[in-house]
DNA sequence: ACGCTGAACAATATATTGAACGTTCAGCAA
DNA sequence: TTGCTGAACGTTCAATATATTGTTCAGCGT
C-alpha cells in the first residue's frame, strides 16, 4: 500500500518542516494538514495522535545513528575506541543537533515526558551494539572476562545518562561535556581491563521495602542542579 | 550575639515545622512570622530571604551528612566500601528523607534551581572525602596509583548523578536504585583496582567550537525520561 | 540608638474567561 | 465500500484581571 505510505510520508514531512521551525506546541494538526491539502481528521488515518508524529520524528532522526552505531562497533580499532566513540559520537550529534536546530530540544522534552518506552526501547537497542563490542573486547583479551556483558552495558549507560540530553540535563558547553564524559568513560574502561578485579560483593544495608513504589518509569527533573568550576 | 541566634533558630524551626507541613510555597513569610510572635518584616534582619531559609533548611540536613561522611571515611574496612558506603548512605538518606517527608522534594527543587551554587558546594565538600578514601587505598596497596584523585572524585559524582536526588529522577524503587548505583561503582571500583590499566588517551574527535556557551551552571529538565521493565 | 512594626510596593501567584487545539465521528462523495 | 471532510466535543492554552506574597522602609516605642 505504498499509496498510503507517501501519504505519510508527506505529513511527517510537512510536520517536521513546522515543527523544525515553530516548534512542536506551535504547529497545529491543521496547519500540518493544510500543508498537505487535507483536513485534520485525515491526519488521524495515518498517524494515531500528535505525539506519533513526534515519535516518527525522533524514529527518522535515530535510524541514522544506528547505522552509525553498527558501522562502530564492526571498525577494526581497539573495542575501548569502539565504547568510546559510540557515546562521543552519540553526544556530539545530538549537542549539534540541538544547537542547530533548538526546537528539537522540545521535541525531545514532549517524548521524553510522554513516551518513556520509545526511550528504553532505543537504549535497549543501543546496547545491542555495546555488548557485541564488548564481546569483541573479552575474545580480544583486551577486556577482561564479564559474566553479564547485558548488564554491565546498563550500567555504562546508567553512568553516562547525563550526556544522553546534554542541553536538557546542563548548560556546560560541549567540549567540557566532551572532557567529562571521556573521564567518566576512562573509569568504566579502566574497570574492564584485563588486570581489572572485579570488587568484593559488599554487603549493603538490608534491603529497605519501598513503599513509593511506581514500577517501570524512570522520571527527570528540570533545571539547574549543580554548578561547574 | 546569642539573642540574635536564638531568634534565627526559632525563625528557622517555625518555618521548617510549616513547610514540612505545608510545602515550601504554600507557607508565607507572614505565617512563619506569626508563629514566632513577630512580624514578616522582622524575619528579615534575620534571614536576607525566603530562599535564605530554605538554604538554611537543606544546611542543617546535610550536616547529618557530612558528620557521618566523615565517620565512614576513618571507618577500618577497604577503602572500597567506604566508597560505596557513602554513596549508599547518601542514596538511601535523601530517599527515604522524601518518602517520609514529601514536601523536602519541593525544596530540594527550589534549591536546585536558584541556588545552584550551593549544590556546588555540597558537591565540593563531599569530593574531599572522597579524596581522602582513594589516597587511603593508593597508599594501601588496594587502589592503582592515581594522578589526580580530586578530578576522579568528580567523575564518579557525574557518574552517579543520577542516584542524588532519586525521586526526582527516576520513579524507580529503593532497592532497584541500590542494586544501579552498586553495579556502576562496581564497574567504577574494578576501574581503580592496582591492576587495572587507564586506557591509552583516546585521540576523539576535534574539539568542536561551541557557539552556545553558557559557563558554570548546570541544568537539569523534569519528568520522564526512560523506562525500566 | 535600637528593635521592631505595619503600611506600602513590586513581583508573583491564582482565578477567570474566551479562544484555540487535538481528537472524534456522522455523513458526504467517489 | 472506501476515503475524506468539516462540524462538534472536551481539553488545553493565553490573556486578563485580581489577590497574595516577598520584600522594603519610614516611623514608633523603648
Amino acid at each position: 500500500m505504498t499509496q498510503m505510505d507517501d501519504t505519510r510520508k508527506q505529513i511527517l514531512h510537512a510536520a517536521v518542516e513546522r515543527i523544525l521551525h515553530y516548534g512542536y506546541s506551535k504547529t497545529t494538526m491543521a496547519e500540518i494538514a493544510k500543508d498537505c491539502n487535507m483536513s485534520a481528521g485525515n491526519i488521524y488515518r495515518f498517524f494515531a495522535s500528535k505525539l506519533d508524529i513526534a515519535e516518527a520524528m525522533a524514529r527518522k532522526f535515530n535510524e541514522e545513528a544506528y547505522e552509525t552505531f553498527a558501522r562502530i562497533a564492526d571498525k577494526k580499532v581497539s573495542a575501548a575506541d569502539r565504547m568510546r566513540e559510540i557515546f562521543h559520537y552519540e553526544l556530539t550529534r545530538t549537542y549539534s543537533a540541538i544547537a542547530d536546530e533548538a526546537k528539537i530540544l522540545e521535541v525531545a522534552e514532549v517524548l521524553a515526558d510522554e513516551r518513556p518506552l520509545y526511550m528504553n526501547e532505543k537504549l535497549a537497542k543501543e546496547r545491542t551494539y555495546l555488548v557485541q563490542i564488548m564481546r569483541d573486547g573479552m575474545e580480544a583479551g583486551e577486556f577482561r572476562q564479564i559474566a553479564n556483558p547485558e548488564e554491565v552495558a546498563e550500567m555504562w549507560q546508567s553512568a553516562l545518562m547525563k550526556f544522553r540530553f546534554p542541553q536538557l540535563f546542563s548548560k556546560l558547553t560541549l567540549p567540557k561535556l566532551q572532557r567529562e564524559i571521556d573521564g567518566v568513560m576512562d573509569l568504566l574502561l579502566a574497570g574492564m581491563s584485563p588486570g581489572a578485579t572485579q570488587p568484593a560483593v559488599w554487603e549493603g544495608l538490608p534491603e529497605a521495602v519501598d513503599p513509593h513504589c511506581v514500577p517501570g518509569v524512570e522520571v527527570v527533573m528540570k533545571k539547574h542542579l549543580n554548578a561547574d568550576d
